[in-house]
RNA sequence: GCGGGUGUAGCUCAGUUGGUUAGAGCGUCGGCCUGUCACGCCGAAGGCCGCGGGUUCAAGUCCCGUCACUCGCGCCA
């Protein structure tokens, strides 16, 4: 017999009864009865339930056994008696009679529990996260992450695409954010930057004519944590095709994303949720901004914002406190909520106090009954403003419409936040779906209102809408670029563009970003050689593996996905990483002075 | 860097208007129980009430500071 295991303590059935197995695993639970005690045990595959007779001489290591120690069990498979059988177990139609016990690894009492879901504070969870791997829930998301991977790397096949490694010290990438950085013992007073992104390896792959790149890249950021957002590391499935246009990357990306979302879709939920079909729906940025309030809209929320500006510019309108707002070129956005007329008055008054809870003024509303307008604004819009109102809006009988009036970005950021809240109160908001959308057409420029200066609004890299031509004639802010990002239930999947390959758009670009030739030759000299030998159309994108994760699993909290994370202050509590070194050490990578770590507290 | 929340037993939490010896469940240890499956019953041990200061006859409770954790803003696709 196998010195381990038979059987897994997933598998014994009705039709194992009278064999003799093996099986090994951890104490779930043990259960005394005086005469009788039985044994749960678990392992990667579920649990069995294994009894003893108290009299028996094996007691005697039994009776001391904690639970979490790992053990191995040798005994006869039975039938349960009929009313003892348990059907919330697969294998609760037997037990195994327990004729030989050997404790291979003893657990002392537990930091924590790993039998039941309870509600563990995350420092002692990360701090013995082993043994929070252990519980259930974390085991299947554990499951699900791997099984989501696989899926992924199968669909890529499908589409033709290949998986290459990138290296991961490496120097700085033209993303945003705070490198991590290796200091180089050979070159003294030089350092290796962590990848925020594979983003030059993959484009240079595709000048060396690789066609078709994916990765599962591991991509580090020295950035704060969010609950979507996991310090230091994350992963990305980076993707990048040669000789496409945005419409060839989303045909290729859809059925990926659309594939992995219904194949897992029904994970811990009790009915698989509808994925958007493909091809998603496209929403330019401007647009997005303008109905949503967002570059990220959650399209399970029906609710959309319109511009009524023009309703209180009317002459015959006379609502000074918006009309001092608009002739100061701010806006008026007005949020339909259907069918609200019979709501109490609390269910208005609540959001406005939710407003005023934000800084704004409060939350003006109009409720349309019976042909006519209601509320404490309606008596400064006459009768067709009101129809204006309504034909701008959409509204009918029975609907209410709220207001928002500031200058255009924060009445975009308020908007947005009050169609999620009313939407949230009126709990209108789809419950079983993942919907779907592209972002496209992106400004390619932006105004840095503090540095006083045009800026790139996102990726330098990105193809400008009309190329060369359009930097040369066009005002820069509003130039679009080939630049979009993906988006499922409001959550940014990534963010991708049709590349800049062309040497002489690239140096308009940061010409007008403000950077000068050198610059730009001294920071990204091999992509800019490469781009001058010979390079392909190309472009792709980078969803987030670790957001597909987090949604599939319905998780709040992108660490629940990721077996081993850092904490909050980027810290990793079981293998105390980052840590002090020798100075020795120090020495070699020629680092003179390390101020020594500040004891702080206990 | 900034703001909100939390901090009481190994774990999860309760603790009234400031009031005398700080509680519960789980876990641990001991005892009882032959059919449980979060078994049940009896008992015990276990507390710098995060830390420091203040107010008060009296502080887990009120005030100030500080630290830790967490959520958000900044930052970050």
């Amino acid at each position: 017999m196998h010195p381990y295991r038979t059987h897994t303590c997933g598998q014994l059935r009705l039709e194992h009864v009278g064999q003799s197995v093996r099986l090994s695993g951890w104490v779930h639970r043990k259960r005394d009865h005086g005469g009788l005690l039985f044994i749960d045990l678990r392992d990667h595959y579920g649990i069995t339930q294994c009894v003893i007779d108290m009299s028996s001489p094996l007691m005697a290591v039994v009776e001391h056994v904690k639970n979490e120690s790992v053990v191995t069990i040798t005994g006869k498979v039975v039938q349960r008696p009929d009313e003892t059988a348990n059907d919330r177990l697969p294998t609760g139609a037997v037990e195994v009679d327990i004729q030989e016990f050997l404790v291979q690894s003893a657990a002392d009492p537990l930091p924590m529990q790993v039998n039941a879901d309870a509600d563990t504070g995350e420092d002692v969870r990360l701090t013995y996260r082993f043994l929070d791997l252990r519980r259930e829930r974390m085991q299947e998301n554990m499951k699900l992450r791997t099984d989501v991977i696989a899926s992924l790397r199968r669909r890529m096949w499908a589409q033709g695409f290949r998986e290459f490694q990138t290296p991961i010290l490496t120097s700085s990438s033209p993303e945003g954010a705070r490198d991590y950085l290796v200091p180089s013992r050979i070159h003294p007073g030089k350092f290796y930057a962590l990848p925020q992104a594979p983003q030059q390896f993959k484009q240079l792959l595709m000048v060396a004519g690789c066609d078709r790149y994916f990765q599962i890249a591991p991509c580090f950021r020295d950035e704060d944590a969010r609950a979507d957002r996991s310090p230091g590391e994350f992963y990305q499935l980076d993707i990048e095709m040669s000789f496409v246009t945005q419409d060839d990357v989303f045909a290729a990306i859809e059925p990926v994303l659309h594939g992995v979302f219904d194949e897992f879709g029904g994970f811990r939920r009790e009915t698989k949720p509808e994925v958007t079909p493909y091809p998603f729906p496209r929403i330019p940025y401007d647009e997005a901004m303008l109905k949503y309030g967002s570059d990220k809209p959650d399209l399970r929320n029906p609710l959309v914002i319109t511009d009524v500006t023009s309703v209180f510019a009317r002459a015959d309108v006379e609502f000074r406190a918006f009309r001092s707002v608009i002739d100061a070129a701010g806006v008026v956005r007005a949020i339909r909520a259907p069918k609200v007329a019979d709501r109490p008055r609390s269910f208005f008054d609540k959001l406005n106090d939710w407003a005023r809870g934000l800084g704004a003024p409060g939350l003006g509303y109009i409720v349309f009954e019976n042909g006519a307008g209601k509320g404490p604004i309606a008596r400064f819009v006459g009768e067709e403003a009101q129809k204006e109102l309504r034909a701008l809006t959409g509204c009918e009988d029975g609907d209410a419409v709220f207001f928002v009036c500031d200058k255009v970005s924060a009445a975009v950021k308020l908007a947005g936040q009050a169609r999620t809240k009313i939407a949230q109160d009126m709990d209108c908001i789809e419950k079983n779906a993942f919907r779907m959308c592209w972002i496209v057409d992106f400004p390619m420029f932006e105004y840095d209102e503090e540095r006083k200066k045009i800026d790139f609004s996102h990726n330098p890299f990105s193809m400008p809408q009309g190329g060369l031509k359009a930097l040369q004639e066009q005002d820069p802010l509003t130039i679009k670029a080939y630049q979009y990002d993906i988006v499922c239930n409001g959550v940014e999947l990534s963010s991708g563009a049709i590349r800049n390959h062309l040497p002489e758009v690239m140096y308009k670009a940061f010409e007008i970003a403000g950077y000068s030739a050198e610059e730009l030759e001294s920071r990204f000299s091999g992509m800019l050689h490469a781009f001058k030998l010979g390079a392909p159309p190309h472009g792709g994108t980078a969803p987030g593996v670790d957001r597909i994760v987090m949604l599939l699993a319905d998780e709040p909290n992108i660490r629940e996905i990721i077996a081993f994370p850092l904490n909050q202050q980027a810290q990793d509590l079981m293998m105390q990483a980052p840590n002090t070194v020798e100075p020795e050490r120090l020495r070699e990578l020629h680092i003179r002075h390390v101020p020594s770590p500040v004891k702080k507290d206990d």
